[in-house]
DNA sequence: CGACTTCTGCAGCGATCGCTGCAGAAATCG
DNA sequence: CGATTTCTGCAGCGATCGCTGCAGAAGTCG
């Protein structure tokens, strides 16, 4: 409901919103919530402090709309593999999008939904829960996909789909691991292609 | 070669140092390399600052040591799963470890390797890079296990023993990553048994 | 134009960061 | 014992942390 045609009153902001939350996001993705200073984020933003907290209102809140903006676009694989008509192609699909998302060359290596803030000072509480309810929301999502496949009979009946998404995310996961840690897209890609290989007996 | 037999001259140290480091690994498992303050470090540790970096160095050394002492304890798992007799044996006991290790009440959850720090800002890039190498090392170890597997006719000879390895600390990492996120130990067994069950078709 | 609203740059807030100088206490030597 | 060596507690270092008050510039209104 806009009620006003025209812009609000006042100066407009001089910098992209858009731009700037998509540097931050990138300065978060490489460097976690709490190793990212205020002072690097607004540099890559191109921005100033106050700029920044007129924008997004603080660091926290900050990394709360990063997120959301990681999550519509890197981690963007997520909801589209779920959309694959096959739970085979899902999780084909999910691991191809992990691999792919954390290695891509001239991008942070890993995962922000990972290290973003995987173990925090007390600082970095909120973030850090924020993204281990982020992660369970993924294989959340993941197991209702797989209890589909049940139900219409692509999955055989006495499968678990908790326990498959688990596997799933587990494995994405640990691809967002080892991708910090330096290692390659196709040696990843080799791995995620063999776990799959004995699809139907898991 | 220990020359003198009596301690050394002076004023011994107050402090039992094996049960400082003890804590202090305790703190960094749980609150990772730049989350853990020199203050609560010193608190769990029950010296001044002082008192630490006359017996440590600095943070950053007393990371080391207190990684070192993470290998030798909550991560001995490793060493012995590796001298399991089969390679599915080596497997199997690395996954439970690596549950049981992440999931322990009463201990931080999940692996001091994996959230010691996964990102880091400049001053933690030192001990970024100490972590990744560190969990390579492991899965390399893995890897040269698997191989003598192959060569001891355990595993079939067209089988990959790097890309097994991988897959295999893949799982382990991930692991840490769920078990960080609050996951628990019941689920986790499950899924990492699930996981094995289709082993010798990898 | 003049009135109004918002944004921007500067400077700096209090708190915490990792770390250390100093003086005295405490232990081991001859 | 005195001499020597090391450890300990206190206080505080400079740097950085996230964050903000203020004044003026810069834009949108009637």
């Amino acid at each position: 409901m806009k009620t006003k045609q025209s812009g609000p009153i006042g100066r407009p902001r001089g910098f992209d919103a858009d731009d700037a939350l998509e540097r931050a996001m990138l300065v978060f993705w490489e460097h976690g919530y709490e190793g990212a200073s205020l002072a690097r984020l607004t540099e890559a933003m191109g921005i100033s402090a106050k700029s920044m907290y007129a924008a997004f209102g603080n660091k926290e809140e900050l990394f709360h709309k990063a997120l959301e903006r990681y999550t519509e676009g890197p981690s963007a694989y997520l909801a589209r593999a779920l959309e694959e008509p096959t739970a085979l192609g899902v999780a084909t699909a999910i691991l191809a999008g992990a691999v792919r998302t954390t290695t891509r060359p001239a991008h942070p290596h890993g995962c922000l939904g990972v290290q973003g803030a995987l173990a925090a000072s007390d600082s970095g509480r909120g973030v850090r829960d924020l993204l281990a309810a982020w992660r369970n929301n993924g294989c959340s999502r993941l197991r209702e996909r797989f209890q589909r496949a049940v139900d219409d009979g692509d999955l055989p009946p006495d499968t678990d789909p908790g326990l498959l998404a688990r596997y799933i995310t587990t494995l994405a996961f640990g691809i967002a691991v080892q991708a910090a840690s330096g290692v390659g897209r196709d040696e990843l890609q080799e791995m995620a292609d063999a776990a799959l290989r004995t699809w139907p007996l898991l």
